[in-house]
RNA sequence: GGGCCUGUAGCUCAGGUGGUUAGAGCGCUACACUGAUAAUGUAGAGGUCCGUGGUUCGAGUCCACGCAGGCCCA
């Protein structure tokens, strides 16, 4: 039996080794066939789109996933994880336009829409290949093998038995939000086309200053500024600035000159009234002058406007109350304007969300159809209504020459009516940043568009209340981010008019008077055979319909009334496609109900930050609405990766890291290590590859280490780990000390790993590793595993070691699948339970019966006073070699003086001394210190504090003995008398007259630095054998080969040393033969603090 | 403009419920060890805890207002 002996450590290899060795035996497969009948853990995959190349970030949200899927698996839950896809949607379609050189207006009419989706359906595949590399590379268990597909039909049917049951409960109904139109395209634009580079540009628009009347007043208006004139026919409010503050001015209108009182935001007035104008004469003013008077009337709150009415500024199309009242608008600003803004439902956003909350109407005309249109038509121009304007159009559509002095854009045409009408306070040329369709150049309108929405806001409450049911982390995310959103929530658009995606299964009738919502592929064949009979269809659909357009599209259905059927154009939102996949992924009804039933809601889902208002929402909304549940109970939202100076990464900027190479050069282990280690996951992480080396030097290279170490001698003394199980840990103090450090390691790991906290997990794991099993454990042990026969000590080591080595490799193996599957393997040698791997193996319990605080405690101690120590010998320069006579250590109380008793031996060896005297309490030589317990002195004295800790500074030795004794002090601050007990002081002793010391938590440490001629000698000794070792490895000696030694005897005091020290310094060495003669031939020269000393070490041959 | 996060040593990060020398690793400097050796150990230098106010006997920690960076949404 041998354990492997390798040396050198490459991660990246073992990567690729041990992936091969978990797909020639299934690993995988198996830890799943391992909990077969076990408790079921769910984890839901958010789906990844496969249109693009995998990067550096999608490394870590895996890892994440990764880590609870495995650690639940070890802790003995069934863990299946299915992967999927997101395949639909428009970063698709752009893609496939952009390959084909087409728009969206081609579609349909260069290429058949056919044609079209199935280039999508290709394209969102592309980089599948890609994916499913890296997802095996970095060791994220997952199946590729069966996973949901979003495109898939019967995913889709599921879909449409979601979007039924909405539509059953009255929760899915058509409206029409305000977006992006372009009037000469004929179509509606995306926020991604207005983002296009160029879409925005300057232009100089007519601006409008105008006066809407307040009711009841003879001459008060309001000002609201606008630059877009047009809409001012279809104002229905104005909204104001809660906070801001309004005056009320005297003036004249400078068109017409009528005297009038206008409001406006106070902090604006100074951009529309002239400063030298202010309180000048009204009596004198005429109407040639150019200073027009004003003056302040009075001022106003935002909040007393509220509720103000005015008239109507074009009646043309007459509206019921609450019209033309005044608002509160969070978005009113004083950076330009009056601090007034005027409202126009129909035409734009912000005016259409406040209307809307404050059941204001919006400026609509009936169309021939009877239905409710606004007051521009499609086209771009007014209706019939607006009488002054009728058939105009608001913007220049048709390419007319601006340029021509007699043109008149509508805007201008407007401004004239409405300062004839004495209702435009300032007109005046403005030059802003304004939208235009890519496609023709021209601007673009925002406009009502017909859309179909989920009424989120009916069930807000329990969605805030099931939010509170679920573990975020950070919580942050949960209660702010998320909470406030739910909280803020708008009835959700699922309307998309695109083409790739899941179509809304809603048929209507012409007049929009009957309709139908399909729920499933046979519900649909059931209408399409009435409508076969009715004459609008030929024939029934196929068993593998594909519900995707054109298909769908081609289906006409009969009303109840016997009227034709269209389906509404409109796809459905992408994110009601992933938030979906609880259900359809597994084809839920239809299929699979128990299954669905034994994983639902998800034990735990992990994704980006940026899926707040995404993936969290959709999965959240959907399952509170239909569900009456969550989709999840735990969710992780992790941050971003940036570059190490904390930039975005951008291919552009070249700043990207490629996971592939990252994986190749660094292997997944230390890349995934480094990513949880060095940040919680929900902070942005600040990706530097040096991190990731670190990593691998600091903490898999000293495990690797101490692996050999542990490899290389019990492979020598032949340690069966298996042998001799019992009572191995009882033995030594050590051994003891190391295996209670180990279970306090494994119940803190686990619960880190149960809260959700893998950077708690991973530190802890760390810091055992590096602290206390290397730098601690190994090192004082060393020398149990070196010297003698296997033994009953000896086995204890070897088995304490191999259990850290086992129990850590175990604790991090979610974290670094790959190196800690090897290092168990390497370790157990496939033992006799037959287990291939690590992943097969249960979680470790910490037991704490073989946790000792007290112990730990006590190795805190040693390696304090050997750090004490340490300093010490630094301060007077004496190395670690040159043996000292004794340390002196202040005890004040038995526990602490038992404690460093038990630990005296290590600290001995530590430091190379040769005895530690306790000083006591009784000996009258310590010199003390009294500190003041603030923590229980301060709630009681307060504000004396202050004084009470200084005099409690000033203390004498007398007085704190005194206190020692009789456990009270009377001190007396401010005049009053204040009695002390056992408790409210701390007694640390602090020196030691006559000797040089050192000080650190509570502890002094005095080093006697005499060195006897004795303590000289066995210096100069250890310094002999030092140099003889080093004389032996430049010779290229093995271990074992044995040497003889001839020293000149130049020096007396070596010498002497060799004379006393002769049995350790052959022992140390080797040596079978030590010489001091007079003249060495072949000599070489070594020093020794300046002495200069000829020796020859020559190999003994073995006879 | 709103919501959320972050800001501690040159770099990456720790610092329950406020309590008196603010810690670790890397890097740097020096030394030691040489039977884990392309390893290892020890020590040292290095801090206006982003700023300004406030609460308190006492603030890195609590509050307010800012500043800088990031994300999401307008």
């Amino acid at each position: 039996m041998k354990y492997r002996e390798n040396k050198n450590l490459n991660l990246a290899q073992v990567g690729v080794d041990m992936l091969s060795h978990w797909k020639q035996n299934n690993i995988f497969e198996a830890t799943l066939k391992n909990r077969e009948g076990h408790e079921a853990y769910t984890f839901y995959e958010g789906p990844p789109s496969a249109n693009g190349t995998p990067g550096i970030h999608h490394v870590i949200s895996r890892a994440v996933k990764d880590i609870f899927c495995r650690y639940k698996t070890l802790k003995g839950y069934k863990v299946e994880r299915k992967g999927g896809w997101d395949t639909h949607g428009l970063p698709v379609e752009l893609q496939v336009e952009k390959q084909l050189g087409i728009t969206k207006e081609d579609i349909g009419k260069k290429i058949s829409v056919e044609q079209y989706n199935q280039k999508c359906r290709e394209a969102v595949m592309q980089f599948k290949g890609e994916w499913d590399d890296l997802t095996e590379k970095m060791g994220y268990w997952v199946d590729l093998d069966d996973p949901y597909i979003t495109f898939d039909r019967k995913y889709m049917e599921t879909l449409w038995y979601l979007l039924k049951k909405f539509y059953d409960k009255g929760l899915l109904y058509k409206g029409y939000t305000i977006q992006p139109y372009s009037p000469a395209a004929g179509t509606g634009l995306s926020s991604h086309e207005l983002n296009q580079p160029g879409a925005y540009r300057d232009v100089k628009d007519t601006s409008l200053v105008a006066q809407f009347k307040i009711k009841g007043t003879e001459n008060d208006y309001f000002l609201a500024w606008t630059t877009t004139p047009w809409t001012l026919p279809a104002n229905n409010s104005l909204a104001v600035g809660e906070h801001i503050n309004y005056v009320k001015i005297k003036t004249f209108n400078p068109y017409t000159f009528i005297p009038v009182q206008v409001i406006l935001a106070k902090d604006r007035v100074a951009s529309f009234f002239d400063g030298k104008a202010e309180n000048l004469s009204f009596d004198e003013y005429k109407q040639s002058d150019k200073l027009i008077p004003w003056t302040i009337v009075a001022e106003y709150k935002g909040t007393d406007l509220v509720g103000m009415e005015y008239e109507q500024l074009l009646p043309y199309v007459a509206l019921p109350a609450p019209a033309f009242t005044v608002l509160a608008g969070d978005f009113v600003s004083t950076e330009d304007g009056t601090g007034i803004v005027h409202l126009a439902m129909t035409f734009g956003a912000d005016d259409h969300r406040v209307s809307v909350k404050n059941n204001v109407p919006g400026v609509l005309v009936k169309d021939e159809n009877g239905n409710d249109v606004p007051i521009v038509d499609k086209q771009g121009r007014f209706v019939k209504e607006i009488t002054d304007f009728a058939g105009m159009y608001v913007k220049n559509y048709t390419g007319e020459d601006e340029n021509d002095p007699n043109y008149k854009p509508t805007d201008v045409l407007i401004a004239i009516k409405l300062k004839e009408d004495n209702k435009a306070f300032k007109v005046e040329k403005y030059v802003h940043s304004y939208p235009h369709c890519w496609r023709t150049d021209k601007p673009v309108l925002y406009y009502p568009m017909d859309s179909w929405f989920i009424k989120a806001t009916a069930y807000k409450d329990k969605l805030v209340a099931f939010n509170k049911t679920i573990n975020w982390k950070p919580e942050s995310t949960g209660s702010g981010r998320f909470g406030n959103w739910l909280e803020n929530l708008v009835d959700w658009n699922l309307s998309r008019s695109r083409f790739w995606g899941t179509p809304l299964p809603i048929w209507r009738t012409d007049d929009g008077k009957e309709e139908i919502c399909i729920g499933s592929i046979a519900e649909l064949k059931e209408e399409v055979a009435k409508a076969i009979e009715a004459g609008y269809m030929q024939e029934q659909i196929p068993d593998d319909f594909d519900l995707h357009r054109p298909y769908v599209d081609n289906i006409f259905l009969v009303s109840p009334s016997g009227e034709k059927m269209l389906r509404e154009p409109d796809l459905v939102d992408v994110w009601f496609d992933s938030g979906s996949m609880p259900y359809a992924q597994w084809h839920y009804p239809f299929e699979n109900e128990e299954v669905f039933k034994k994983k639902y809601p998800a034990d735990f889902i992990a994704e980006g930050v940026d899926q707040t208002r995404g993936w969290f929402f959709t999965l959240h909304t959907i399952a509170v609405m239909l569900f009456d549940s969550v989709a999840f109970k735990n969710v992780i939202a992790n941050g971003l990766v940036l570059d190490k100076d904390g930039n975005k990464m951008s291919k552009r900027l070249g700043n990207a890291i490629d996971p592939f190479k990252t994986i190749a050069e660094h292997g997944p282990d230390a890349t995934r290590w480094y990513m949880i280690s060095n940040s919680n996951p929900w902070d942005n992480l600040k990706f530097d590859v040096n991190g990731i080396i670190e990593a691998q030097r600091r903490f898999f290279g000293t495990l690797q280490n101490t692996y050999s170490f542990f490899a290389l001698y019990a492979n020598l003394d032949n340690f069966d780990w298996q042998e001799d199980p019992s009572n191995y840990y009882t033995q030594t103090e050590s051994d003891r000390w190391i295996i209670s450090k180990l279970n306090s390691l494994i119940a803190q790991v686990d619960s880190a790993y149960d809260e959700y906290e893998p950077t708690r997990a991973a530190r802890a794991i760390q810091n055992f590793v590096i602290d206390d099993l290397s730098n601690w454990y190994v090192r004082l042990n060393r020398k149990r595993f070196w010297k003698g026969e296997l033994n009953a000590d000896k086995k204890t080591a070897y088995k304490s070691l191999h259990t850290c080595l086992v129990t850590v490799a175990q604790l991090a193996s979610p974290i670094a699948p790959f190196y800690m599957d090897k290092l168990y393997l390497d370790l157990t040698l496939e033992d006799k339970k037959g287990s291939k791997s690590i992943h097969l193996t249960d979680f470790p319990k910490s037991d704490t019966a073989l946790v000792d605080k007290d112990l730990e405690q006590q190795m805190d101690l040693a390696q304090n006073i050997s750090s004490l120590v340490h300093s010490l010998r630094k301060q007077h320069k004496l190395k670690v070699r040159q043996p000292l006579s004794r340390i002196l250590i202040p005890v004040l109380d038995a526990k602490t003086k038992t404690q460093i008793q038990a630990v005296e031996d290590i600290i001995l060896n530590e430091v190379n001394i040769k005895s530690i005297e306790y000083v006591d309490n009784t000996s009258g030589i310590i010199v003390k210190k009294a500190k003041p317990n603030f923590r229980k002195l301060g709630q009681q004295y307060g504000q004396m504090m202050k004084e009470l800790s200084q005099q409690i500074g000033k203390l004498d030795q007398k007085a704190i003995a005194g206190f020692e004794t009789s456990g009270a002090l009377e001190l007396e601050v401010k005049g009053q008398k204040i009695t002390l007990g056992p408790d409210d002081l701390m007694i640390q002793s602090e020196d030691i007259p006559g000797w040089t010391v050192a000080t650190e938590g509570g502890i002094t440490v005095a080093l006697d630095i005499h060195i006897s001629e004795e303590l000289q000698r066995e210096g100069i000794a250890r310094d002999l054998v030092n140099r003889i070792q080093n004389l032996r490895k430049e010779l290229g000696l093995e271990v074992q080969d044995k040497i003889k030694v001839v020293v000149d005897d130049a020096n007396s005091i070596v010498t002497e040393s060799i004379q006393h020290n002769r049995d350790y310094i052959c022992v140390e060495t080797q040596a079978l033969q030590l010489e001091v003669v007079n003249g060495v031939e072949n000599y070489k020269e070594i020093e020794i603090d300046n002495i200069v000393v000829k020796l020859n070490v020559a190999v003994v041959k073995p006879n």
